[in-house]
RNA sequence: GGUGCGGUAGUUCAGCUUGGUUAGAAUACAUGCCUGUCACGCAUGGGGUCGCGAGUUCGAGCCUCGUCCGCACCGCCA
């Protein structure tokens, strides 16, 4: 038996036992006549001490061990004589008396330390190392934990976990397919799943009535730092169910999730439609941490020949409460925030609040004080607070203003990581126009039902960007973190939807005909939902990138830096699957 | 495809604005001393292709251009 104990477990009560522990040496003090070694495993750090009067071979072979080497100790668990309250086995040490080097470890490239002095790309290239760390042990056991959580509580509630396959056929709709050339097809590709969007629908064809599966998926789409190639999903699916079924059913798993992990319970999550969710907020993903509700501000703005706002389409600002003081350099710096290519304001217009009852605006030359009053009413804005307006065309100032009211949250501690607000939006627009394309693209998926009232429109060709979808994504503090709808299941409304998005009826055949043919026999009417289980654990994990909750992670390109992939093949792996290459131009 | 920031001991960084003798600090590492440390302490020591290439210059870690790599963001991500 290699170890009896592990090194987070021992305390007082276990004195005097002969204990067997394994681990690797977090650190050493070499104090002359004795020598401290700190054993770690994945459970804690149990100390091991060594004298000089008692086994001075063991404490000359004891001072001669390196960091990270891996040990096997055979002691006595006894009583400190100056203990250590800050860790759990503080009270207690091992005097050793036999030791084993169970291997040797060459000096690693950064400290195994909660905070490491390995930079980002280090810590990638040496993931193995870095896993020893607290933090990133931590995260991979709230992945873990949720993991369970989210599997005991669907299974409790008769869904059946169900795998799917990961070599599928590639579909041109949506993000762009990694792809796996076929052996025994030449010339012929498998593409990786986006989601398994078709097979959970044939599993309802199937029915198997309720299906979730913790599913790997892929897109090759550029990464960021909440954005993986691969990453994982909690994808589920529910037959005879209505709208109302999913949320509820849903929102009851967020509602043990945030119990159990965060201990927090909810009433009801608030649900918000798309287009208030844009009036409100600028985006479809709001973070109600905090209020800062956007005013649209047009009836009191124009007409009073400032021809900034009279030419705009929209005037529209946010009150940013007790901010009056801002000075100069930070209302510049806002400024600049607002006008970045990235963000792309023309500028930024600001009305200061005095305590004194007056106004100090970007705009006095235009507005007089009862004018900024009737802003200040609009936005119900108190002496003391500032306003901040964009103006411009209607989406894109609303975008931008949401940009801007995020960063005030943030500046001014609106957003903690330790807050959890969540909430539905719900009636999406179906479809989404594409001025390089010039045609419409399901904002969804092409399976995602038209909301009922909207049916007509579809055969209303100018009304299509109207038509709202039976669709809903569940958002916290301001990160998409699940979305779904209900299916289309009649033959007849998938062959309007198709026709809609451009598809003649042989494209939708070649590319959808084994769902449409499946959809044939008795499709029941299905709904689903699924959630970024990666994003789910960073932002319960209260961190910003999933990259910590990932066990191996890939780069900014892609890359996993450790194992060096992608690379080159072989000559003979290309000709076996009759793939030649071309030479890349400079 | 685009924008911004970065690349200097094993590691994290300073040095670059204003080019000039031998490129520093902390930490890590090695050696020695030290019997209650736990970020042990003290002393000594080794450790550098300043990412790479070209240019400007009497002279480049520093200025210019290119290139590679990393990070963040925009586009993209049904």
């Amino acid at each position: 038996m290699y170890r009896t104990n592990t090194c987070g477990e021992l305390t007082l009560k276990n004195l005097g036992q002969s204990v067997t522990l394994c681990g690797w040496l977090q650190r050493s003090r070499d104090l002359g006549g004795m020598t401290f070694i700190d054993l770690r495993d994945r459970y804690g750090v149990t100390q091991l001490v060594f004298n000089m009067d008692s086994r001075p071979d063991l404490c000359e072979q004891a001072r001669k061990l390196g960091r990270e080497y891996v040990l096997q100790v055979k002691g006595v668990v006894a009583e400190r004589s100056s203990k250590n309250p800050k860790m759990p086995t503080g009270d207690i040490e091992i005097l050793v008396d036999e030791l084993s080097v169970l291997n040797a470890a060459k000096v690693p490239p950064f400290t195994i330390e909660d905070h490491s002095d390995g930079g980002d790309d280090l810590r990638m290239k040496y993931r193995y190392l870095d896993l020893r760390r607290n933090p990133v042990r931590r995260n991979l056991e709230l992945r873990h934990r949720l993991a369970m959580l989210v599997r005991n509580y669907l299974s409790d509630l008769n869904f059946l976990e169900i795998e799917t396959p990961c070599l599928i056929k590639s579909t041109p709709e949506g993000a762009r397919d990694f792809v796996v050339p076929s052996r025994m097809n030449p010339g012929q590709f498998y593409a990786l799943p986006q989601s398994p969007q078709q097979y959970k629908q044939l599993l309802m064809v199937g029915g198997m009535d309720r299906y979730f599966q913790l599913a790997r998926c892929f897109r090759d789409e550029d990464l960021r730092a909440d954005r993986q190639p691969e990453f994982t999903q909690i994808d589920c699916e529910m037959a005879f169910v209505e709208q109302e079924d999913v949320l509820q059913t849903f929102e009851g798993l967020m509602k043990h999730l945030l119990k159990e992990v965060k201990g927090v319970t909810y009433d009801a999550f608030p649900r918000i439609t798309w287009n208030d969710a844009m009036k409100y907020y600028g985006s479809d993903k709001p973070d109600i941490r905090f209020g800062m509700r956007f005013v649209e501000l047009d009836d009191v703005a124009k007409g009073k020949g400032f021809a900034v706002f009279d030419d705009a389409q929209l005037v529209v600002g946010i009150c940013a409460e007790g901010c009056a003081d801002y000075t100069r350099k930070q209302l510049d710096e806002l400024t600049d925030f607002v006008k970045r290519p990235q963000i792309g304001a023309k500028g930024l217009v600001y009305i200061k609040c005095n305590a004194d009852g007056t106004f100090k605006s970007s705009v006095d030359k235009f507005f007089t004080a009862e004018d900024l009053r009737a802003f200040a009413e609009k936005c119900q804005a108190k002496a003391g607070d500032l306003m901040l307006v964009l103006c411009g065309e209607a989406m894109k100032t609303r975008k931008q203003l949401s940009e801007l009211r995020l960063e005030m949250g943030s500046r001014l501690g609106l957003r903690p990581s330790n807050v959890f607000a969540p909430l539905w939006v719900i009636d999406f627009p179906l479809l989404e126009w594409d001025e390089e394309t010039q045609r419409y693209y399901a904002m969804h998926h092409p399976f995602t039902a038209p909301h009922p009232e909207d049916l007509p429109l579809l055969d209303q060709p100018e009304r299509w960007g109207d038509i709202r979808a039976n669709a809903y994504d569940i958002v916290l503090n301001g990160n998409e973190i699940g979305g779904g709808s209900i299916r289309i299941h009649n033959r007849e409304v998938q062959n309007k939807m198709f026709h809609t998005l451009g598809f003649t009826d042989e494209q939708a055949q070649a590319q959808f005909g084994f769902l449409m043919g499946a959809f044939e026999y008795g499709a029941p009417p299905h709904a689903g939902l699924a959630f970024g289980f990666d994003r789910l654990c960073s932002i319960l994990g209260e961190a910003d990138s999933i990259r910590d909750f990932i066990a191996f992670p890939k780069n900014n390109a892609g890359r996993d830096m450790m194992a060096e992939a992608p690379s080159e093949i072989s000559k003979e792996q290309l000709d076996e699957l009759a793939i030649r290459l071309v030479p890349q131009e400079k």
